[in-house]
DNA sequence: AAAATAATAATAATAATTATCATTATTAAT
DNA sequence: ATTAATAATGATAATTATTATTATTATTTT
């Protein structure tokens, strides 16, 4: 039996190419693990830069985007999409394609949320909750099986 | 037992304010609800300038939101909001301000997803799911009732 | 140490959305 | 019905978040 033991001090890859973790992307990556808010990118940008002042607020997304890429951080919002309508105002919940950002219905019964006090251990006023599930949509496999082969 | 039927042809009002409901407003809320799909706000556009020629982009924009506002239609996604960050890649889920757009933990244990067939009913590969409720903040309650009163 | 590769800072470009404002349409008042 | 008041529109400018570009600097490989 051969172990095998990684251990990641300078480098970083969770994807098959190794990337180098610079003082730069692995400030960012501290910093973010240190608020328990959810900030924008610019909030992160001006945290870092207490402790990189020359740091580049392009150096912040392009990290931040590479560092959730590689797992070890998490985007919250619908990346890249721009905003969409939907005629149906009755609740029901949704299924993105993150290539081709289509979004689709999910057919009614298909999940069933069961929440006890959200409100109350939140502190929050709710108002609603939406459910949405992520993946390749039927089109968007196919076109990746050309390009894979 | 005093039953009021309001029947909505040339108004619309589910707010205080009552606003005229006009060719293009209604022509965009129309073109909508025929749509099976989530369409951009530009997909909109295209879709009624077929009746409308000379209708303008920034109405349709000004229009949707205000058919949002009044529950006729919805918008899928963060409105308005720019993307947030995550230091915690562990899945869990969120909260949502939607007025200070201020994003929270859900604290572990308080909602429950249970799905069957997701990919199976929708002919998509899942990746993942993110479930968000959304309403008023403790701090931005407060605020609310002092320039309420 | 030198060459090859990758990442950065600074800045320009893009793209979606929102604001402005003169004109037109709709509603209220007379 | 006319007129005054209000609201919405079309055209376009402005804004804002994000992405692309590129010369320079840092890191890795040889
Ligand atoms: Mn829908
Ligand atoms: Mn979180
Ligand atoms: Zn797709
Ligand atoms: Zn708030």
């Amino acid at each position: 039996m051969i172990i095998i033991i990684i251990i990641l001090e300078k480098r970083v890859s969770l994807a098959e190419k190794i990337r180098s973790m610079t003082r730069q992307r692995r400030m960012i990556l501290q910093e973010l693990q240190k608020m328990t808010t959810h900030p924008t990118a610019d909030q992160v940008y001006d945290m870092v830069r207490k402790k990189l002042p020359r740091i580049s607020l392009a150096t912040v997304y392009r990290n931040l985007d590479l560092l959730a890429q590689d797992g070890l951080i998490r985007k919250l919002g619908t990346a890249g999409a721009q905003m969409r309508f939907d005629g149906n105002p009755v609740d029901h919940h949704h299924i993105r394609c993150t290539r081709c950002h289509r979004v689709d219905d999910l057919p009614a019964g298909t999940v069933m949320v069961k929440d006890k006090g959200v409100g109350e251990r939140t502190g929050y006023r709710i108002a609603g909750l939406h459910l949405e599930y992520n993946g390749l949509c039927p089109e968007c496999q196919t076109e990746m099986q050309k390009t894979r082969v």
